[in-house]
DNA sequence: CCTATTCTTTCAAATTTCTTACAAATCTAT
DNA sequence: ATAGATTTGTAAGAAATTTGAAAGAATAGG
């Protein structure tokens, strides 16, 4: 999962970077409405966690702009006290949470896991595809109580297709996500389908993955 | 990918063309919003920048004028700095983006790039033609949860045709937005024709379709 | 420093896309 | 109505693209 952290006070942001590496989060950081404006129309990320105090502009302009469907991000309004009518602005603007200054940084991770929950649709359980079992806490895949042992990056794949069921992505969204970088232009490496196939041999070995399809010419889809 | 530039400041306008043109769009230029107007009502569009400094009329009446569900094209106003509450209007009036002059022809792409992929992505939901239920982010098309297997051109064909639904598209228009190139001067191929062919013999194995139809002379149409 | 993971490179296999040639259908002008 | 012209449909196969697979190099993490 990515995240653009919008925050002009760098400590803070910091700070929360550093936590949600730790929680396996994909951290960018922006300190001007301008810069956070920019990073947003040129990535796709998952969460921006929005500080409204910005010097520079209005950062409710920046939910605003960026109506994205499907694939627009979760936002989380940060504020201080007292900026109550903010907070209201922006939740009628789109924002999905708000969290108000001082916080706890595992009441943040509460709050995104929550917020992803609703607007990703991740499960908080587990979940069956095909004869498989995903555990998403624990980051396991079984099948009848085997484990079948993935790698981080595996996981994170099968994660992020079951999680985004029954759509195609494409190598350049499943990249952008999981690895949480812009892919260059020309740039022609077939490492994502090197992870596909490793995926599904390591399933293979236990029973048929039909529903990990390939979508010739445009990417990867988990279907059921 | 289609783009007309609405800028009577020629310089820039053509400054903009080079630009786009050797990152594949193809564009054409319009200088007065009269000239505007007439292009968008005959030509369909993928992107429409749109200075609102016009000397002619105000910009932002193009914009609201009626246009088609689902091909309307992407509009992206271009202001001078301080025009700011004609911004607001504009985004209110359904554009997409804005850009303030003076800016770098790399963030115009960039962000030609974000709109581009939120809007074309089309139909959130699944769509009902005939018997057939077309999921497009998916990229599926079902009968009775019977899966007919479309390749990437036959599928991107019939999602074009059922976009633009009621609409005679000629195969040059296809082949423009879907291919997205230009059809040289004289070029006889026939291969939109034998795509179509192939798409409806693939659902024909399934339902009739006497809603992808021939117009002869012009091109094709699905009516429903 | 060692090991597991991730990425690159290479090539074969599978599939799609386009071209070509011709048949069938439709239109036009006598 | 019919011949000729134009337009569309069909088939087969060549060319181009895309994916799968294997092996090994680079990298990161303990």
């Amino acid at each position: 999962m990515n995240v653009l952290i919008v925050e002009d006070e760098k400590s803070l942001s910091d700070e929360i970077v550093v936590f949600l590496k730790s929680e396996g989060y994909l951290c960018e950081q922006a300190f001007t409405g301008a810069d956070a404006s920019e990073k947003i129309a040129i990535n796709l990320y998952d969460f921006v966690l929005l500080d409204l105090g910005l010097p520079d502009c209005d950062g409710l302009d920046i939910i605003n702009n960026d109506r994205a469907w499907g694939s627009e991000p979760a936002f989380i309004i940060i504020t201080a006290r007292g900026e109550v009518q903010d907070k209201v602005k922006g939740l009628d603007l789109g924002a999905d949470d708000y969290i108000a200054k001082p916080f706890a940084l595992t009441e943040l991770a509460a709050r995104m896991q929550a917020v992803g929950r609703r607007k990703f649709k991740i499960p908080g359980q587990d979940m069956n595809v095909g004869e498989f079992v995903i555990e998403f806490q624990s980051r396991k895949v079984t099948h009848n109580d085997n484990e079948v042992l993935l790698t981080r990056k595996e996981f994170d794949l099968l994660n992020y297709l079951v999680i985004n069921r029954n759509k195609v992505l494409t190598r350049q969204q499943l990249y952008e996500h999981i690895w949480g970088n812009i892919l260059e232009d020309q740039y022609d490496s077939n490492f994502i389908d090197v992870h596909i196939k490793n995926v599904r041999r390591k399933l293979n070995e236990f029973a048929s993955t039909p529903w990990l399809e390939t979508v010739r010419g445009i990417g990867y889809r988990v279907s059921f």
